[in-house]
RNA sequence: GGGUAGUUAGCUCAGUGGGAGAGCGUCCGGUUUACACCCGGAAGGUCGUAGGUUCAAAUCCUGCACUACCCACCA
């Protein structure tokens, strides 16, 4: 693959398109059970199988990537599972949607049609998104791949109910559940989302039964429910209703008898006091009801319209509460109304309005798992990157509901439970006719009877995502399994905060119920994609960025980078176009230093260079030139730092410091002066063998980041290393440290060399110096060390900086002269090497006034600066109680600004 | 109503106790042959606000304002 082209512009598609390939023959994904390696496991969050590729898929799966590639270099046996879940409600309105274009509903085609062209569609459809995984570079071992409705996971969800229910977990009840009437089923709270919403506070009458002069006004925001009230109720220690209690009112419009009760719910401050009680459609009137034993009376069905209540049978509900309004209002019986500002609970997949009703349904009781995830969590078994979703997650176990999982819908896992009609046996009416079985049943085992039928519901979608780490490994099929045991609990989870209750904490209370261990040590929790201005991308906003798009205009690396690089703790992500421009240049930028190292190595120094690079562990810094040294020493730090960073997930941090060292380290600095180097042929090896071991260095830091475009430059210069066995970057270790000991004395003459270009080529524009004019410098210094280390490399000075020559001159041994017309600098090294002097010799071509003004400004900035020193050390308290090493720092400090100044000072006063 | 996070350059964000940083944008100058998807330079900030702790605060604490998200049964 040796073929990095003449072009200046690195071209993505053919690259990737090209390494796509290349690793699809070599199966580098792939895991065994492999009991002398330390497994790394991580298991998708699996994404809808409707789901095209969004940002938010992207950030999370290239996260995990990188994650699973760094793993992977380090030694780890690392394990992606890679899969799609079916995705309830959310799936089956797509495909009714569909059908509704070809003029079909569901019920037209009955249940059993109705899920074979499910599945057919699953079929055709639900692997695209896993092929976009693929070609994003996801290292997920493919031939694993699971879905949460395929024999292997649905085993372990029917064997999971059946055990809740044995051990007495699953239970049915009346409750009050949030009914969606668009998609025609109960919603777990949390998938109910509260959106503000103006209305109205209507103040209705109730007139009293003794005595139908009299009222009760209550308050409500939803009249139409009226006709479903079986009381009214008031806070016991409200005075104004004292007398009111235990009396009989006359419901208007229905003309039924209701009490008037007292209970502590209710608020004596709002509205007037009362309130009227509808348990089929409230949570509270639903507790109010059971304290009190009152009748619940249902008036909304599940299609959100009226019955049971006369001539309002059938209305819509919100049409209904227009003609509850105008009936009450005809006959008097408002008594005002205000604007009332409240909140709406709203479906969170169709944002219909949430209708509250009572039904039968399926619960999880949740308390005794909940308080074994909560202490696991607490006892750190499981670790939050960022931390603080921890303790979000005990406060939501705290306080946890029992889990509502039945769903009234046909796609999903049907639940295994069969009513018998007939009940002819003592022991199958003691069961109440209820038989959990994973088998298909045609008859009831406990009388007999044929007279049978199954739950008409499926489980809630979630009940399955939370046995996913472990059904993916067959758990269902056999708990005591060898790939369970090797590879469970995995490693890390990585996703977004939304769904941390949804879903993460009901696998961490699943994989301790069933497992009796966490899922996995460890959750990095990312932000939400959003756009630039934060806004949540979305098709009516018009503010999608589709990865897609990016991939084919920028590539996929460029993507990559991209979404690590706007990754921080936990924080959303805000992206704009402009983003991917950035990461595509520093691309380009690599591509082309490559370019320039490789079009540098003739044919004759191929296996010179290869020596040199095989002996380059041997070496002794001594043999490297000051930019050298100081490249390598950065190097070294980068890559610490990069370490440290994994170890607490700041990929961001991480792609950070990589551009910045690749950018204005490596390539601003010292490519440049490698340039000089390579002009001298006795330095050629070395500096090429240099340029190819940092390169390959900086390759493995980026790979687990940007997969393609570093596999493709490794393809190009493994041939000079003694990888040659490694077919692919990724099966090379990590980056790590050269073992050598640095020279700080050649590190810091570097950095004064950079700062001394740095203040040359700033004066050149200031003074507006052409290109052509060269001028001489003066470099004065107090040592003697420093000077003839500057001197030794002053070619690099005259190259970069444009002049012409150089005079060095030792303050204490040397006569000098300040020249006068001149652009003046001074520079503080270190207490050891005192300051230095530099004079730009500009003749003619000087303004003085500028000069002056130059100088004025460099004058005030450090006086701003040396005043804050000296009253720190004029400060007796500073001196006492601040640590000794600060306080040596700022006396070295003073002593060099006050060198500084002074002479500033003095060239000042001259001109 | 409760909780959490945020508020730093025109924009997007780093920086968690010791001289305010990056990228983009702006302005000035560049065919320095790896790269114009580039190079060099510059301008731009009382670090939301009011207090407090400390020798020292963008950084720690408290109040307030605004923003975002999560949670909650207030009709």
């Amino acid at each position: 693959m040796k073929d990095i082209e003449l072009q200046k512009t690195y071209n993505p598609k053919i690259v990737e398109e090209k390494i796509y390939n290349f690793w699809q023959t070599k199966k580098l994904e792939h895991s065994e059970i492999d009991l002398n390696k330390q497994p790394f496991v991580i298991v998708i969050p699996p994404p809808n199988i409707t789901g095209a590729l969004h940002m938010g898929h992207a950030l999370n799966n290239t996260l995990q990537d990188v994650i699973i590639r760094y793993a992977r270099m380090n030694g780890y046996n690392t394990l992606w599972v890679a899969g799609t879940d079916h995705g309830g409600i959310a799936t089956q309105n797509v495909v009714e949607r569909l059908l509704l274009k070809e003029g079909k509903t569901r019920n037209h085609l009955g249940r059993e049609k109705f899920l074979e062209y499910m599945w057919h569609w699953r079929e055709q459809t639900g692997d695209t998104i896993l092929m976009q995984l693929k070609k994003l570079g996801c290292l997920c071992d493919w031939s694993r791949t699971r879905f949460t409705m395929d024999d292997v996971c649905s085993k372990a969800v029917y064997k999971a109910f059946i055990r809740l229910y044995n051990e007495g977990y699953i239970y049915r009840g009346d409750r009050i559940v949030n009914w969606c009437p668009r998609c025609n089923t109960a919603l777990a709270d949390i998938e109910v989302e509260y959106r503000q919403q103006k209305g109205k506070l209507w103040y209705i009458k109730y007139p009293l039964k003794e005595d139908n002069s009299r009222f009760i006004v209550v308050a409500t925001v939803r009249p139409e429910t009226m006709l479903g009230d079986t009381a009214v109720a008031v806070n016991p220690t409200d005075a104004r209703y004292k007398n009111f209690v235990g009396k009989t009112a006359i419901l208007p419009l229905m003309n039924r008898e209701i009490k008037i009760v007292s209970d502590d719910v209710v608020d004596p401050e709002f509205g007037s006091g009362a309130v009227k009680v509808t348990p089929a459609h409230d949570t509270t009137d639903f507790e109010i009801a059971q304290r009190h034993n009152l009748e619940i009376f249902k008036v909304i069905d599940e299609d959100g319209r009226m019955i049971n209540v006369g001539k309002y049978t059938g209305m819509e509900r919100f049409k209904c509460r227009e003609q509850v309004v105008e009936d009450l209002t005809s006959l008097g019986l408002i008594e005002k109304v205000e604007d009332y500002t409240h909140n709406v609970g709203v479906c969170y997949r169709c944002s219909t309005v949430i209708e509250p009703l009572v039904s039968q349904q399926w619960f999880v009781k949740m308390q005794d798992i909940a308080r074994k995830a909560y202490n696991a969590i607490k006892e750190g078994k499981v670790s939050y990157y960022p931390e603080n979703w921890k303790e979000h997650t005990l406060n939501w176990l705290e306080n946890i509901k029992d889990w509502c999982i039945s769903r009234q819908i046909w796609w999903g896992h049907r639940i295994p439970v069969y009513y018998c009609k007939e009940m002819k046996t003592q022991e199958c009416e003691t069961k109440n006719g209820i038989i959990v079985s994973e088998e298909n049943l045609q008859s009831c085992p406990y009388c007999g009877s044929e007279n049978i039928v199954q739950d008409e519901d499926v489980l809630d979608t979630w009940f399955s995502s939370a046995l996913w780490p472990f059904s993916v490994f067959g758990w269902g099929v056999n708990e005591n399994n060898a790939e369970l045991k090797y590879y469970y609990p995995t490693q890390i989870l990585v996703t977004g905060y939304e769904i941390l209750y949804l879903w993460v904490a009901r696998m961490i209370m699943m994989g301790l119920h069933f497992l009796n261990e966490v899922p996995f040590k460890e959750v990095f929790v990312h932000g939400i994609v959003r756009d630039l201005h934060g806004k949540k991308m979305s098709k009516s906003l018009g503010n999608v960025i589709d990865p897609l798009d990016v991939v084919e205009k920028y590539g996929t690396d460029a993507l990559r980078f991209t979404l690590v690089s706007s990754t921080t703790a936990g924080r959303d992500i805000h992206l704009s176009e402009e983003s991917f421009v950035l990461s595509r240049n520093f691309m380009n930028k690599i591509y082309n230093m490559t370019r320039f190292i490789l079009m540098n190595i003739s044919q004759q120094d191929v296996q010179l260079i290869k020596d040199w690079i095989k002996n380059f562990s041997s070496l002794k810094t001594s043999s490297l030139n000051i930019a050298e040294e100081w490249i390598v020493y950065e190097l070294n730090l980068l890559i610490t730092k990069i370490k440290q960073y994994y170890k607490k997930y700041l990929l961001g941090t991480i792609a950070h410091e990589l551009y910045e060292f690749v950018w204005f380290k490596f390539c601003d600095w010292y490519l440049e002066t490698a340039k000089i180097d390579l002009q001298k042929d006795e330095r050629k090896v070395t500096t090429l063998g240099l340029l190819l071991v940092i390169l390959n260095k900086i390759l493995k830091l980026l790979h687990p980041i940007i997969p393609f475009f570093t596999e493709y430059i490794y393809q190009n210069i493994k041939s000079f290393f003694d990888e040659e066995e490694k077919e692919s970057i990724l099966n090379t270790k990590f980056a790590e440290e050269f073992e050598l000991e640095f020279d700080n004395f050649k590190v810091l003459s570097y950095n004064v060399i950079k700062n001394i270009i740095s203040e040359i080529r700033s004066i050149r524009n200031e003074f507006k110096l052409p290109l052509n004019i060269k001028p001489n410098i003066i470099i004065v210094a107090e040592n003697q060390k420093i000077l003839d280390t500057i001197k030794n490399y002053s070619h690099y000075i005259i190259r970069l900086s444009l002049i012409n020559d150089i005079c060095f001159v030792n303050k204490y041994t040397d006569e000098f002269k300040k020249p006068l017309h001149s652009a003046t600098a001074v520079f503080e090294i270190t207490k050891e090497f005192g300051t230095l002097e530099l004079y730009v010799l500009l003749e003619e071509i000087i303004d003085l006034e500028k000069e002056k003004q130059r100088l004025k400004k460099e004058i005030e900035e450090t006086e701003k600066f040396f005043i804050s020193l000296e009253q720190k050390l004029n400060n007796f308290e500073f001196l006492t109680k601040a640590p000794q090493n600060e306080v040596e720092k700022v006396k070295e400090k003073y002593l060099l600004t006050k060198e500084k100044i002074e002479k500033i000072r003095r060239y000042y006063q001259q001109l």
